[in-house]
DNA sequence: AAATATTGATTAAACGGTTAACATATTTTT
DNA sequence: AAAAATATGTTAACCGTTTAATCAATATTT
């Protein structure tokens, strides 16, 4: 691989006018023959400029980090992955790379601390949320983050109390699939989480109960049930739940990974959707759109949440510093897997 | 932000101690007292390592370069989802990051021009295929990527010449779908491909012929039909083709999510799925699990490929020169969605 | 013809971290 | 007690690119 030295050598002149040429295209600091001669050197070295270098002299990377303090296998997920096209979307329009880190910890804020230890230099970071931390852990990692002293957002952490960027995604705290159902003429309504713990379990169980409550039903602990977000777990759950509450009228799942798991153990227990039992996902992914009946669910606007999240950070690496937060809200998508009661 | 001078400063040693230590937190030659003094300066003065320096210092990144030559948004296609998630798992577990480029560039071979113009320091590189490409644009792009002189690994791109690392994914050029419903007695049978352009697209059609003719079955080219691995697009290419070739007893699908569509598009049209009509898919996704029927697939082991390139990547980066190129086959998957005839 | 601009270059010091080579003090060995 | 080994540091060059500060030659203005 080729420097800019060795350019330099080929064409009989200095470094610096390389670099300003091959910065500027347009420049007048470099002679016209010179700059073709500069072109044939290019060609003829194979030169390609190293970034590390650049960033390095002009404190400036041009590269986004991503910080997804997880340990589960990365780009498995809907919502992360729908996040995550929006960010790439939005940042590689402006000419911004983004950083995936490696890490072997085991817990939320090793995960961070680790990812940050290989990734100054960035120009921003962008920090998600994962279903597994407590609120605890999650200031912990924003603490860890702020220490680079760089730009970066929070994307679908709900009520961090600093004044930093940040994106939200409402419906992510809330269970809004219940009043729907509610509104339906449901009253036996099964709530199919998927994590147990984490900050987003908590705040929809306390909704589900605020919403059950004043809709004048009683509520059940057992109304809550598990689906870990993965299919097979969500399937068991719910063939569980029909058998011990074979009241339930409706499910309001959490993903439509899960909702589609859902239909499946509706179905195969000998009922159907959404005569007998109704189910609402969540995502507005495509599962939604493909399972039989199709499904009604809530689209988040995930994609659009990335976006804002890179237009946010954009922002602030230009300089903006003004903390803003972003709420972006969910829409209800109506389609064949609720009826009403 | 500070620096190893500004730690150093802090403890009143030289630079090269702190670097010393900080690489190395068991190095003799840093004394005890010294060390313990360091990391309080690290932690006082929060002090993160500048990675694209430390790069340049040691001409290795531990970052690996993925080329996607797409125009598409990534994060939104199964199949490059999961060669991600297995690239992401294998490397991360090595230590190594991924770093993705952006582009503006509407052609393959500008996209990989661009994308490496700001990769330059990379330790290797995964370049992927798309459907979109002619081989020759393919091609081009080797030759491309080749000029940066850094270990790379083409990942799923079929009979490229020359001779250096490559994964192929079997399957992806075989429409093995089609003896398999064959065998189960079908003789009508509908290839639902993705692109009608591009290498993919072409070996397919030429699979589809041969294993059609050897059965003995007359080679109706408009049997192929295109959905853009698209489930809208699918949905209307299935029922356009349900209306023109009504003896249709199969549709042989080229991803899971077209096979998801094409069932609606079989159901919608009045048909069973598969007493009527069998329908076989690709890939083995969420899709194929959760569909009504569940669908009888081909698992093209995606996850696996993604791992094998990283693994051949890092023997690469390594020094292994001895180009190797895997071939990972795929496995029928049966569920319920084909019946014999 | 002197003063002023313009053009086309160069020099040298960063940026932050690494590392081979060298230096000094302290222990251990003989 | 001299020689050898060990422990603990330091110096200084280098990685490849950028850029403020200069400089010299040529062109333009007055």
């Amino acid at each position: 691989m080729s420097s800019i030295k060795e350019i330099a050598k080929y064409v009989g002149i200095s470094p610096a006018s390389v670099s300003i040429y091959l910065n500027d295209k347009n420049s007048t600091r470099v002679g016209a023959k010179t700059k073709s001669l500069i072109d044939e050197a290019v060609l003829a070295l194979n030169y390609h400029k190293n970034v590390f270098a650049s960033s390095l002299a002009t404190q400036e990377s041009r590269i986004i980090g991503i910080i997804i303090p997880t340990m589960l296998p990365l780009f498995q997920n809907d919502y992360t992955n729908t996040l995550l096209s929006g960010i790439q979307t939005r940042l590689s329009t402006f000419g911004y790379s983004m950083l995936f880190f490696p890490s072997s910890a085991k817990s939320s804020i090793e995960i961070v601390k680790e990812q940050l230890e290989k990734s100054a230099g960035c120009d921003g970071y962008i920090l998600f949320s994962t279903g597994f931390c407590t609120m605890e852990q999650i200031r912990k990692n924003i603490t860890e983050i702020q220490k680079t002293g760089r730009p970066f957002v929070t994307l679908n952490i709900p009520s961090v109390p600093e004044r930093i960027h940040q994106v939200l995604i409402e419906g992510l705290e809330t269970a809004s699939g219940i009043p729907f159902l509610v509104s339906k003429g449901h009253r036996n309504i099964v709530l199919l989480l998927g994590r147990h713990a984490g900050v987003h379990a908590r705040f929809l169980k306390n909704d589900y109960k605020a919403y059950i409550t004043t809709a004048g039903i009683e509520y059940d602990e057992n109304s809550i049930i598990y689906g870990e977000y993965d299919a097979v777990r969500a399937y068991s759950a719910v063939k569980e739940v029909l058998n011990s509450k074979p009241e339930t009228t409706a499910i309001c799942c959490m993903s439509d990974i899960m909702a589609a798991a859902a239909i499946k153990a509706v179905q195969e227990s000998g009922h159907t959707v959404p005569d007998d039992i109704s189910v609402i996902g969540r995502n507005n992914s495509l599962h939604a759109m493909l399972a039989t009946p199709s499904i009604t669910t809530i689209d988040l606007n995930m994609h659009q949440a990335g976006l804002s999240a890179a237009n946010l950070l954009l922002d602030a690496v230009d300089g903006n510093t003004a903390p803003q937060k972003i709420i972006i809200s969910g829409t209800l998508i109506e389609r064949d897997s609720v009826a009403a009661r």
